[in-house]
DNA sequence: ATCATTGTATTATTCACTTAATACAGCAAT
DNA sequence: ATTGCTGTATTAAGTGAATAATACAATGAT
């Protein structure tokens, strides 16, 4: 096979907490870099082990992460050969295009409970966005 | 006497769920109701025990969530009277401010990961409004 | 003075998440 | 055949959140 370097993610940064159950937070960070294009359809993952190690959890707490992206049908497994991202690329803009729905709808739902008109939500998401810039 | 309903709240619905501390979303819900005005500044609150009943928790998972929200200065206590809303109104409305600007912080930079541009993120927000009101 | 209500404190139990330490089966390269 | 890597499974232990069941001190109303 080709020899060497199936590391995609050289210096990655995981920033677990501990105030949301972290096998969550893997699962988020995976599909993070799978709808970005960091892992490509039909990449191969680094072990379990290796992940685990690199992300400082236990292996199991890396396994079952892994076992629910598999039961969602974005990775699959290769019994005794490694772990693969899924190459149904319609899978992965639904779930790129999901996940925008839902920020957006849970940015709105929370403008709303907090009493913000859409204009008021319109104007303040563009000086937001102003200020970015500069 | 009982005839004093001191009953802010009626038929709330506190709809928790299991997938983060119950205490923290009690926090989250009475934050709301502070700063969108159901509890105005002075306002005397219902006891731990009433509160606990109607959200179907534990007393001490209630108390809990006050001594948060007293430790931030929202509420106040007068030892065996009953728990008061923070008469401090620049608090409050400084609260309102700064969970509307965390609201827009987290979906932008949420967008951000999922890399759409500002443009984009912009364009779908607009979207998002218009079906609303259809 | 008595009583109900208030916030508060204590102890024990249950549960999900996490870690730890192994162990096993299957495939590939040597 | 041996070695090493893969996913996977198992058992035990520890932790924080939540519940349950009480108990106590202080205040206001009666």
């Amino acid at each position: 096979m080709e020899g060497t370097k199936n590391i995609k993610h050289s210096e990655n940064e995981w920033h677990l907490t501990s105030d949301r159950p972290v096998f969550i937070q893997i699962m988020e960070k995976l599909k993070l870099d799978i709808v970005t294009g960091i892992y490509q359809p039909g990449d191969k993952l680094p072990s379990v082990r290796d992940l685990a190690g690199e992300a400082a959890v236990n292996p199991n707490t890396m396994q079952r992460a892994f076992s629910e992206l598999e039961r969602e049908g974005l990775v699959y497994t290769q019994r005794t050969n490694g772990r693969f991202i899924t190459e149904d690329i319609t899978m992965i803009d639904q779930l790129k295009e999901q996940m925008a729905l839902d920020a957006i709808s849970q940015f709105l739902k929370s403008m709303e409970q907090l009493g913000f008109s859409d204009e008021e939500t319109m104007k303040l998401i563009k000086e937001a966005l102003k200020e970015e810039t500069a």
